[in-house]
DNA sequence: CTCCCAAGATAGTGCAACTATCTAGTGCTG
DNA sequence: CAGCACTAGATAGTTGCACTATCTTGGGAG
């Protein structure tokens, strides 16, 4: 097919699809001539693939490519999959350090907290893995803003994370063929973060809702403040 | 304190807080005189919080603003919890829609997988949620992209989802003002999703690590790949 | 008195992600 | 075979966001 039905197939504007293409997110047609290049179908997913890891799982372009880079040298199963991880980013950044003293001392602090925290689980990970750097910054900050930090609180959540990457795995067992599965891999890794995020905010919408109830009968008959739980913010 | 002083110790440059001011993120300090105000500590809390949502919980300043505003207008201890939570944002956008009728039926589909998953949870929550919108959004993409879709997986992962909203709200039961309890809810609920994404992502790392070494046990030599660490973009 | 700093307003910067325009070439139609 | 629609590829422009710098005016302290 030509550009102009690739983009009425995808709904993907003409000058976006040449952009991708520039960027290296998207393989050039087949050329048939100097001016004409012939697409297929590897094209559209492709392109579906892109719209869903940059609007639905919210990479960068530059995110995207890596994420697409690692899927395209798809050699042997489990490489491909650590490649893909890694190259997903964690929207995590340092936040400014106003004394670099104090700001060391909660580094090493937080540092050792995710070694404890890794030992404890028993995980088996690379020391270089940008994810428990990430995560060491994050442990950093909360340990900085949330007064009421545990470490033993994370190793519940760590529980559950295990739980939940058993279940990703799961989803990705079923296949052989590692094209197919760097695919599958991506879509998983990629698209179930927000899945996940919005089912737990539902989850913890449902536990408010059930305490305001139980608060309300447990107060009895007074004013009690109702859900305002509605509408309240969202614009 | 002056400005400068404040900046000196959060670390953030003046210009950088006068802009907050402006956007509404902060509160002007106590004008002693036309050209001098007085900042507190309480800016410079507020401070770390808007850095800790923005660089940390990847919020944006319009975002923040919702949050914070949420935050300030903490009333009831639950309606307050129900604000922050809708004023979060999930990074769910819709991807270009090719054909309007297959996309039609597609979304249907996905807002009858999204009632039923509610109703096997028995969740309580809003109809008007922007959760549920942003779920039924996501699921229509999982619909397209993921062959082996099956929305029972969807129920596995609601159940730790669910699991997780006990965790968080555990987290928040111990509080009783509610002004500290919304700023804890506003760490809790933005800051511990990218914890958990790393936890996640190291379990996986760890059960990916573990088939390898269980493969290659099976396999006999052949070599074993290490997932290549490549540079992760962070935007 | 005078120099440094503060407040507030306004304008400018840098980056990411597109989007539009331009040039030159090509294929199909009549 | 003339002519128009369409294409590839290059380059430039636009938009939105998050700052960042500059400018003006007015105190305050030594």
């Amino acid at each position: 097919m030509k550009i102009s039905e690739l983009s009425r197939r995808t709904g993907v504007p003409v000058a976006s699809i040449k952009y991708f293409r520039r960027e290296g997110l998207l393989p050039a047609g087949r050329a048939t001539a100097a001016t004409l290049a012939e697409y297929g179908d590897e094209h559209v997913q492709r392109l579906r693939l892109i719209k869903a890891l940059t609007a639905l799982g919210g990479l960068s372009i530059a995110a995207t490519r890596e994420v697409l880079a690692a899927l395209d040298r798809a050699d042997t199963i489990d490489g491909t999959l650590g490649a893909i991880s890694y190259a997903l980013p964690v929207p995590v950044a340092e936040s400014p350090a106003a004394d670099a003293g104090e700001d060391a001392r909660a580094a090493a602090a937080a540092d050792a907290d995710v070694a404890e925290l890794v030992a404890a689980m028993d995980w088996q990970v690379s020391d270089v893995s940008p994810h428990v750097r990430g995560l060491a910054t994050a442990v950093k900050e909360l340990r900085r803003l949330d007064p009421h930090y545990r470490p033993d609180r994370l190793v519940a959540y760590a529980g559950l994370a295990r739980d939940i990457a058993r279940l990703d795995l799961e989803r990705a067992a079923a296949i052989d063929d590692p094209a197919a599965l760097a695919e599958q891999a991506v879509i998983v890794f990629a698209l179930s973060a927000p899945v996940l995020e919005l089912l737990r905010r539902l989850a913890q919408e449902d536990l408010v809702r059930r305490r305001i109830a139980r608060d309300a009968a447990a107060d009895g008959a007074d004013g009690a403040p109702e859900p305002a739980a509605g509408g309240a913010a969202a614009p």
